[in-house]
Order: structure tokens, then C-alpha cells, then sequence
DNA sequence: CTAATAATTAAACACTTGTTCATATGTTTG
DNA sequence: CAAACATATGAACAAGTGTTTAATTATTAG
């Protein structure tokens, strides 16, 4: 394998690592409808203003979104439509039940150790 | 927002989170070439068998893989169409370069105001 | 200018998580 | 049965991460 396609995989983990939080993922299907205010993703999420503006930080890096401001307000919205995509193809996956085999959680194990 | 709105959200996240890591996004796209024995999928990631063995647990409990016993030899595939859409729709993402406007790093602040 | 609002940043902490090493379970073969 | 191979599990540890609280930086209004 190539040393790009090493780093793509990188770059391609660190994304999905920033969609894999809650909080963040909130802010994303926040800003997912349209550019908003970080006081407003802050009251549509329930989470403190800082703390948004902790994650959207990290969502900038990633280039998962992008900020505008307008006076003292700060806009973001989702940088590129692949997310849109991805969210909305990952959240039918989510939403299909689980088959006929389920999830093979903890052992039934009886045994008692020593 | 419904509850279950909230519990799809969760468990989007999760599977997200699962992506996220570098080792396991490694197995999985190993995996999606088809079906792989745990000691085919550790040579061909550089990691330990034991490794693999730990993420797979995960991945089978979030349904991103699935495991079929075949002698001694227990053979992964991903589990969903989902999942390989989104890994290709991804990598469009990150592929694409930087826009113009550059990624916002530290700040250059030169300023020194009185 | 000062006051007030909006957002960012810094430091600190609790908690989760990936990894390693050692051991156990399962499966086929002699 | 025991031995060999393949995978899984458990415990322990280092490192990373999300969150909170407090302070700081912008921007506009008076």
C-alpha cells in the first residue's frame, strides 16, 4: 500500500472520529439545516456555549464545517455535502433491526474462576 | 426531539465511533475485499492477532461485521451495503483537496494592543 | 472611552479507550 | 487422550478525550 493511501485512511479515520461523539454529532445535524449562530446550536443541543465552541473548533480542523461571522455572531454550516450523504446513508443502517441472530453479548458463562 | 430520535443519534454515534479508530478502520476495509480469517486480517494490518481480535469484538457488537466459523477459522465480513458507501462517499471527502481558504490553524497574532 | 453581548481559549479533572501481555477457549489432527 | 493451531478473553496500564469552570478576546452599543 502507498504511503498517501496510509495517510487517506488517517485523514479518513479522523473524520469519523469526529462524528463519532454525541455532542459533536448533535452540532453537525444542528448546522446540518442551515447556517447557525453558536449561541443558537448551543440551545438546540443543550450544551454549553463553551463546549460548542470547543467541538466546532475540532469540526473546523476536520473541515466538517465552516465559520462565517456577521457582527458579533459567528454562522456555521457543514462544509461539504459528502457529510450530508454519509449521515443520512448511516442513519438507515442504524435504523434497520437487528436479524434473526442477535448481538452476541456476554458470555453465558457459568463457570467459576479459581 | 422524540426519544428514539435520541437513541438513533446515540447509536449513530457509536457507529461512528467504531469507524473512528485507525486499527479498526484498517479491519474493516480489509474485510470489505470479502471474507477473512482473524490471522489473514492481523497480516495484512501489522496488527496482533490478539488486537484484531479485540476490535472485532467491538465491531461485531456494533453489526459493522459479521463472523461464520469455518473449521478452525472464523472469517469476518462487513455486515451492511450501508457501511461501504459511506467508507467510499468518505474518502471523496477527504480526498478532495483544501479549498483556497486555508485550514484556520493557531493564531497568528502578531498584536500587541496598547 | 466603558458596558454588554458573543465567542473563544486555557487549565484541570474524570473518564474512556486502545494496546500489550498472559491465559483460556475452541477445533482439528495424531 | 494430548498436541498444535486459531481465536477469544482478562487484567493492567498509558494515553487520549470530553467536560466544566474561569478568564480572555472580539464586536457592537451607549
Amino acid at each position: 500500500m502507498t504511503a498517501t493511501a496510509q495517510q487517506e485512511r488517517a485523514a479518513l479515520a479522523e473524520v469519523f472520529h469526529l462524528m463519532g461523539d454525541p455532542s459533536r454529532l448533535s452540532i453537525l445535524m444542528t448546522v446540518l439545516e442551515g447556517a447557525r449562530p453558536v449561541a443558537e446550536i448551543a440551545a438546540a443541543t443543550g450544551l454549553s456555549a463553551s463546549l460548542v465552541s470547543h467541538h466546532l473548533r475540532l469540526l473546523r480542523a476536520g473541515r466538517l464545517v465552516r465559520a462565517e461571522r456577521r457582527g458579533k455572531q459567528v454562522f456555521y454550516t457543514v462544509d461539504d455535502a459528502h457529510i450530508r450523504s454519509v449521515l443520512t446513508d448511516m442513519a438507515e443502517h442504524v435504523a434497520e433491526p437487528a436479524p434473526a441472530g442477535r448481538v452476541p453479548r456476554a458470555k453465558a458463562k457459568t463457570a467459576a474462576r479459581a
